[in-house]
DNA sequence: GCCTTGCTTGAGCGATCACTCAAGTTTAAA
DNA sequence: TTTAAACTTGAGTGATCGCTCAAGCAAGGC
């Protein structure tokens, strides 16, 4: 090799990623993210194939960096002090101008039956999340703060739904997403009985 | 007058709504308005202004629709039986091959930031729609269904929430509508202590 | 120094975008 | 039957879409 690219890949990812997801599939040109990325055409398609290449990237570092969150959260609680800090971290104001609601679920109802892979591949990744909720519901139990009788897997969905309900309302101007967090987490104490 | 449209005008602003609920805002181009309604460009831009007019008189047009569906709920059940209704409605297949989740939430998330004006009045009729769920809940503390100590404003919040949750999620291929439908409905008999 | 390799550049591709408007057609009143 | 008002038509506007590619340039090996 004799000359390398003169960008950081994976930092352009993510920046394309935080367009993305504020300005959608379709709302987001290859001007918006020449002019984001500094980038001309040819590099762009030389590093990332196509728009829709980058978008199915942006995704996944967008699921992968949720489950890393995650995990760093359920280093510092137990199982359900994870599965109520996270519901908790989405009530404060956005980080990085980016948007409140899930990217994924953005996607899944932005690109349903136009553009189908990316569509499947949201679907895929929201499922991936549920098995994490599921995981934790189950260790939940184990620890005996959830009552035996509750199913994880529909635990997981249901909190999932929650989540999607919560963001979704966090981009409304007139919606207090923290006391609505609040009323998330404290529904998840009362699964003890 | 000397000539009336060719076209019930009210008709082709409900077909119109069905495509951008299915395909939204960017995802649907004039092309596609123009093979929907039967209409060529200059007839459509005489009837509807233009695409942005459009779009805001379908979303009128849709929580007009939803604010009624309601009302005939609610000439069937009591307030809370409305609600239950309302929530169970969303549990089956979904019609006219329209879209699954609301058009008011897709057209926040998708326009958010970008088409200002659309966004705004999407968080109105959100809004309004909330403040009916409200009256619901008022009258269910009323008839007794509904502990006294509940804030109906704050339960309406919480109820759109997880109708926007369950919506959303009734678009993923994996997702049982009816049973995520069945759990935020028996949660609305547990508010009776 | 030169050569080779490979990234960067930017003009420009055809297609499509939302939209316009002059010309043609239809209708009801006179 | 004539006339004028209103609707329909469709070619065409400039702008922008995602994307290509030949030419230019930078950087190690020799």
């Amino acid at each position: 090799m004799v000359r390398t690219a003169s960008f950081d890949r994976d930092d352009l990812v993510t920046r394309a990623r935080d367009l993305f997801w504020r300005q959608g599939w379709a709302g987001t040109s290859l001007k918006d993210l020449e002019l984001t990325l500094g980038v001309r055409p040819g590099s762009f398609y030389a590093a990332f194939g196509s728009k829709d290449a980058l978008y199915a990237e942006t995704l996944d570092i967008y699921a992968a960096d949720g489950a890393k969150r995650l995990d760093g959260l359920a280093k510092e609680n137990g199982p359900l002090g994870t599965l109520k800090a996270h519901v908790l971290s989405f009530a404060g104001s956005r980080p990085f101008g980016a948007a409140h609601a899930c990217m994924l679920v953005k996607t899944l109802l932005e690109v349903q039956g136009r553009q189908g892979d990316l569509a499947k591949q949201a679907s895929r990744l929201l499922e991936e999340m549920e098995i994490r909720f599921a995981a934790l519901f189950s260790a939940a139990q184990i620890a005996g703060d959830v009552a035996k009788h509750h199913d994880p897997a529909r635990l997981a969905r249901r909190y999932q739904s929650d989540l999607i309900g919560l963001r979704a309302s966090a981009e409304r101007p007139d919606v207090d997403a923290a006391e609505l967090a609040r009323e998330i987490a404290a529904g998840l104490d009362a699964l003890q009985n």
